[in-house]
RNA sequence: GGAGCCUUAGCUCAAUUGGUUAGAGCGCUGCCCUGUCACGGCAGAGGUUGCGGGUUCGAGCCCCGUAGGCUCCGCCA
């Protein structure tokens, strides 16, 4: 046996008692008579003593402990000397002499200390050694918790857990696909699944009713602190139902998971938001609410503004909008630049933007506004000394989408969501179903050919106003970031196969690509839909990490690469061979 | 594909305007130390300043290129 209690097991109750406790050597502090050892399992710490007075072999042998071998040790549990007991150690009350000391395993030069800072790329290279830090071990566990929560709360709501191929097939739309040669059929290739989505609609044709499943995805696109190329989603597909229905699932769901990942009740149902509300007001479709900065329009006021360069975008269409960056009048010139640069990077032509200082307002514009426009700023901004004016004039998407990013960098920079304890859930809905791509000079999904219009926009499709039709869609957002979307799917086979002729799939191409899935829905396909969370992503801010690296146990690098196992590698002639590939010359 | 920041000892960082032999803390090695918990003390080892080129009497520092890391844009149905 090599253990009788974890390493934070033991208090003044279990004095006199035997243990063994086995574990990392965490810390030691030779005195050259006394040695004690700091034991560490994934439980915690354990004091050990060792004296050469009670028993010298062992302590002879403590002297050459290292920071991390791996030892057993076994011994009396003693009461700390009156006056040295550790308060800060849940074990702090005792400590451990052993009389008997193994050494399972020696460490050699440690890599990198595991406390403190260290460069993420020698992090990755020594993940295993990494994984010994408390945060990322407390990450993993708060992670099985919460997976642990998804899967008792689907159960308990009569859903069932199915697994879906990893070898899969590729489709047109979406991202990029990873895929995977077959030997047996040479020359032909499997994709991995960026998410079961074909899949879990066949077992609703198949009457599953109610699946879910915490599924990997695989995406061969470039990644961020919050993208990898394999993540997992906690993917969930119902029969017979309406958004609502997946609203209050999705939510109980939630709520679920936080009472059991952190103890909080959180409040639901969620506040919903239509698409044209979030962006119109946040400038952004998973905004974050948890501070103010509102998107306020003034295109009626300008109108007629005898300022040239607003009156012309409304004429030809556009908006105004401003926001009011409370407190921001000391702006420095770098951050103007920058500010500028960020509008110029999401399509404005420049950046118009008025400081309210020492009573008056600092803008080059502010001479061509009238007395009512500035009064209509004042009133609709609320303006105080100090405050600083951003317009967006533009067409609507591009004017909102330009200060929505103003207004994140600008409470980036305030700080006012840093500490912030809120948890700002709520639900977007009303996407659009279509967006025209200009460089392709054709209308993608803009979340996937499966999604169903709404009813009502449904004629829209004959007449072509594609632009305008919106999705039975949604997205659930927690404090600006997009944890989860789904939609109602398209079940009869005539709508479905409409759709993708918009999408400017063949007829030919639909049966090659999705002949089964329109075949199935040929055979008696109920109504249906389902969500799927983004559970790394919800981990993440569940842990209150910044990536989600940090949440999981072998994340690759910036540019996919597993930094430990050197993946992707160069492979074996003959494996290429087997598979009838042949690389491309490398070109100089 | 693009932009920004970064790269000095095993780790984290410093190094004045371009100027002597590139320093510190931690870690490591050796010695000392019997109540510490970031133990303490003494001594020591450890460097192609990512790499290549240039400017200069002289480059860690300036210039050009390149590699790598991170963040962001594009991309991510």
């Amino acid at each position: 046996m090599y253990r009788t209690h974890h390493c934070n097991a033991l208090r003044a109750a279990d004095i006199d008692e035997q243990a063994t406790l086995s574990g990392w050597v965490h810390s030691r502090r030779d005195h050259g008579g006394v040695i004690f050892i700091d034991l560490r399992d994934r439980e915690g710490l354990t004091q050990v003593v060792f004296r050469p007075e009670e028993n010298a072999g062992v302590a002879s042998q403590a002297h050459h402990l290292r920071d991390e071998d791996v030892i057993q040790v076994s011994g009396r549990v003693a009461p700390r000397l009156p006056g040295t007991e550790n308060p800060k150690l849940a074990t702090g009350a005792i400590e451990l002499v052993p009389s008997s000391l193994t050494i399972l395993n020696r460490a050699e030069v440690l890599p990198f200390p595991l406390d403190g800072e260290v460069n993420e790329d020698l992090r990755l290279a020594y993940r295993y050694f990494d994984l010994r830090r408390p945060q990322l071990a407390r990450n993993l566990r708060l992670r099985h918790r919460i997976t642990k929560a998804t899967r008792d709360y689907l159960d308990g709501a009569g859903f069932i857990e199915i697994e879906t191929p990893i070898l899969s097939k590729s489709t047109p739309e979406g991202a990029r696909d990873f895929l995977v040669p077959s030997r047996l059929m040479p020359g032909k290739f499997y994709a991995l699944p960026q998410a079961p989505q074909q899949y879990k609609q066949l077992l609703m044709v198949g009457g599953i009713e109610k699946y879910f499943q915490i599924a990997k995805c695989f995406r061969d696109e470039d990644l961020r602190a919050d993208r990898q190329p394999e993540f997992t989603q906690i993917d969930i597909e119902a029969s017979f139902v309406r958004p609502n229905d997946i609203y209050a699932l999705t939510e109980g769901m939630l709520a679920s998971i936080f009472k059991a990942a952190r103890g909080l009740d959180i409040p639901t149902p969620f506040p919903r938001l239509t698409y044209r509300e979030a962006v119109g007001t946040f400038g952004s479709d998973k905004p974050d609410r948890r501070f103010g900065m509102q998107l306020v329009d003034f295109t009626e006021e300008f109108r007629a503004s005898g300022f040239k360069l607003f009156r012309g975008v409304i004429e030809s269409g556009g908006v105004v909008k401003a926001i009011n960056a409370k407190g921001f009048a000391g702006i420095t010139i770098g951050q103007v630049d920058e500010m500028t640069a960020i509008a110029k990077n999401f399509g404005a032509k420049g950046l118009a933007f008025i400081k309210i200082e020492n009573g008056e307002w600092k803008s080059p514009i502010v001479k061509f506004f009238s007395e009512a426009e500035r009064s209509a700023l004042q009133t609709k901004l609320a303006l105080e000394e100090g405050d600083l004016i951003f317009f967006g004039s533009d067409k609507w998407d591009i004017a909102c989408e330009v200060l929505g990013r103003l207004r994140l960098r600008v409470a980036e920079i305030q700080g006012l969501t840093k500490n912030s304890e809120q948890l700002d859930f709520l639900w977007v809905t009303g996407f659009p179903l279509l967006q025209f791509d200009a460089a392709e000079n054709k209308w993608n999904a803009v979340h996937h050919p499966f999604t169903r219009p709404k009813a009502e926009d449904l004629p829209l499709l004959d007449v072509q106003r594609y632009g305008e039709m919106r999705a039975e869609a949604y997205d659930v957002v927690l404090n600006g970031v997009e944890v989860g979307g789904g939609s109602i799917r398209i079940h009869e086979p005539e709508l479905q196969a409409k759709m993708f002729a918009v999408l400017g799939v063949s007829e030919e191409d639909q049966q090659i690509m999705f002949g089964h899935l329109l075949r199935a829905f040929r055979l008696g396909a109920p109504p249906h839909g389902g969500i799927a969370l983004g559970l790394d992503r919800l981990v993440m801010l569940i842990c209150g990490e910044q990536s989600i690296r940090d949440v999981m146990a072998f994340p690759k690098n910036n540019r996919g690469q597993d930094l430990m196992s050197q993946s992707p590698a160069d492979v074996d002639p003959k494996q290429l061979r087997e598979l009838g590939i042949t690389l491309a010359k490398k070109t100089p």
